[in-house]
DNA sequence: GTTTATGCAAATTCTTTGCAATACT
DNA sequence: AGTATTGCAAAGAATTTGCATAAAC
């Protein structure tokens, strides 16, 4: 059994051939995907609509999250090891290149925030946005 | 001269019925709309595209920002004073309470956030969910 | 064999573009 | 008068839904 196959049973799903295509991709970019990059990527005669189900699958049970993007749309990046489908915990920040375009997850923590009186926080997404390292280098 | 066209204006915007219309909309409400939000509190014969127009000048000339959303949309505010044509500034958290659905413009500063050797920031923007105040005392 | 996922068709909604008519200053 | 804005039509994307078929376990 592949690993591709292991890794899609462990979040409880059928390993079928379309999620695995899918999932291999998220493993080819270490950058968050949109849902055309992800189209663009997969056989053409991949169904769009099969992607939009395979995404909103991947994100309940916890294998992607959302990255939010500045001009509206949606990326998704793999999880790293502590999510699950009871609860997505993410504390990262992201970075948009404004040269390049890719949006990475750093490997900074979101510093706490302290909010008035009556605010409960269950999530935080925080998008910085500027050049990265590598569009800096070059 | 109205309160409506002088806004305008100061931010070299001629004063038509429909800037001052949607102007109007972003002063009646104190949190963040989304292209349908204000779409539904226009008169029914107004014209979706030109609503796609006015908020891409609005966002432009300085008079309101983006707020992102969880959900992959958009939403607009009024900025404060420090906007203009040249350059955005915003540096609060954007809260949105997953009761009631609003999302506010909170008067907290983003902290400062320290990232690796080669990034340059050119601007942050702070999402943080749960539920917010008003909802929380009811 | 049962359950879950896929593919296809179709409907809806969202967004963009060009251009002629209109309104603003 | 001159320039910017609007409204309309139309095209192109993006997204959702239902259902019958096929695949996974």
């Amino acid at each position: 059994m592949s690993k591709l196959e292991n890794l899609l049973r462990e979040f409880d799903l059928r390993a079928t051939p379309g999620r695995q295509e899918v999932l291999q991709i998220f493993l080819n970019y270490d950058f968050a995907l949109s849902h055309s990059d992800i189209e663009k990527d997969m056989p053409k005669e991949a169904d769009r609509v099969t992607l939009y189900r395979t995404l909103k699958t991947f994100l309940d049970k916890g294998i992607i999250h959302k990255v939010l993007d500045d001009q509206g749309g949606l990326k998704y990046a793999l999880c790293s090891h502590s999510c699950n489908h009871e609860q997505h915990n993410h504390n990262h920040v992201h970075f948009k290149c404004n040269n390049c375009g890719q949006t990475t997850c750093l490997d900074v923590h979101i510093p706490p925030v302290k909010l008035p009186k009556g605010f409960n926080i269950s999530e935080t997404n925080l998008l910085m946005q500027g050049i990265c390292g590598n569009c800096n280098r070059s």
